[in-house]
DNA sequence: CCTACCGATCGGTAGG
DNA sequence: CCTACCGATCGGTAGG
């Protein structure tokens, strides 16, 4: 339906794409219920009734903006899973890639939080419909690593799955803040390696060889 | 300033407390922008002009909100924190406490986040001034803990905390979301314990006896 | 703690 | 894509 609709406005595409734009950063950085139809519409020099041409409601075109950011990492996640050649390389890249995702575009993360937040029953849905296939494909590798004793048995690859995703999330929605906990000049980057060790310290089992020598 | 409001407040502190909590509850499950100040009121059987002579604006009221959920933690971390005899207990008291207090009322964590995102200015401030200390406290244990090499070495205590922190909070707050993850029941059991799984094994360095056996 | 009321802004429509 | 306009709701005030 969506699809169909991007179709038709292929003419007038831009306008439309504008828009949409628009209305993710706004919401992100505002939230749904602090930006106007007016805001957004002033963003791209146009008055209210003319946005509402291109979407025929506030609902609309919030969850517009909820599907575009879906579909951008559509694209991106399986071809990094397939491409991997070994557990360690298939981390590394899939880290790398979400991390990347949301770091060079913070407002991302933040749409996300609050759209976990103010819709929880609209993300279920898509969660479970784009992103549960691939939560199961990782799940699945986890199983194997844990059955050849390269991953923690103790650790629940569903929930660990899940916990990386929202401290990914997490971190780059609320980067704002990281000041507050962090004084360094270089706060980004150290959560973000702080994130990456993080993650890969509670998967995989220590190396025997780097333990004796530590 | 807002101890002597409440001090004074005392003979009428049912009303404001029963405000308060209202407002926590409607701001953390809808938003501070979608909740009125007339939804407010409702709840609490009056109307909004009466609302007004308990706090002068919806702004006092937001930052009132915030400094609730702020003072309840203020209570709790000090105990805590001096309490315990090892690195070990020290870890399990202090994160069991901050994970009951969210998942008893994921209001909080709900809130804290909305605040976060919306807010980030005042909550820096707030983080900066009421929560900086305990945090600082935590990183010198974790450094001493570096040293007796109990501790991964290859870990910014602050970065760690950070992280540590926020996975908490969106873990509850984004507690409505579990089951798109999560098939199973008892979601919230093993997100709970992958939470302190997660953290525990990020934290410290394997025990060579555990390790040897594995 | 109330009623009565205010200007401003909201999402959205009519009609061109 | 616009002007003109709508009813509803918002936070807040006056006055008692």
């Amino acid at each position: 339906m969506a699809a169909t609709q991007i179709a038709l406005d292929k003419s007038k595409g831009s306008a439309r794409e504008a828009i949409l734009e628009a209305a993710v950063r706004l919401f992100a950085q505002h939230g749904f219920a602090k930006t106007s139809l007016k805001a957004i519409a002033q963003e791209v020099d146009i008055r209210t009734p003319s946005l509402l041409y291109h979407f025929p409601s506030k609902q609309a075109l919030e969850t517009a903006a909820i599907e575009s950011l879906n579909n951008s990492w559509q694209n991106i996640l399986p071809q990094i899973l397939s491409e991997a050649k070994n557990p360690g390389e298939r981390f590394d890249r899939t880290l790398g890639v979400c991390i990347e995702f949301f770091q060079e575009e913070p407002t991302r993360a933040q749409l996300f939080v609050r759209a976990l937040l103010d819709k929880p029953d609209e993300l279920k849905e898509i969660i479970k419909r784009d992103l549960q296939p691939w939560l199961k494909f990782i799940a699945k590798y986890i199983r194997r690593g844990q059955e050849e004793e390269i991953i923690h048995s103790d650790l629940d690859p569903e929930a660990y799955t899940m916990s990386v995703t929202i401290l990914i999330l997490s971190t780059f929605a609320l980067g704002q803040v990281r000041s507050a906990f962090i004084d360094s000049g270089n706060a980004e980057m150290l959560a973000k390696n702080e994130l990456i060790r993080f993650a890969r310290t509670a998967l995989f089992r220590p190396n025997r060889m780097e333990n004796n020598h530590g």
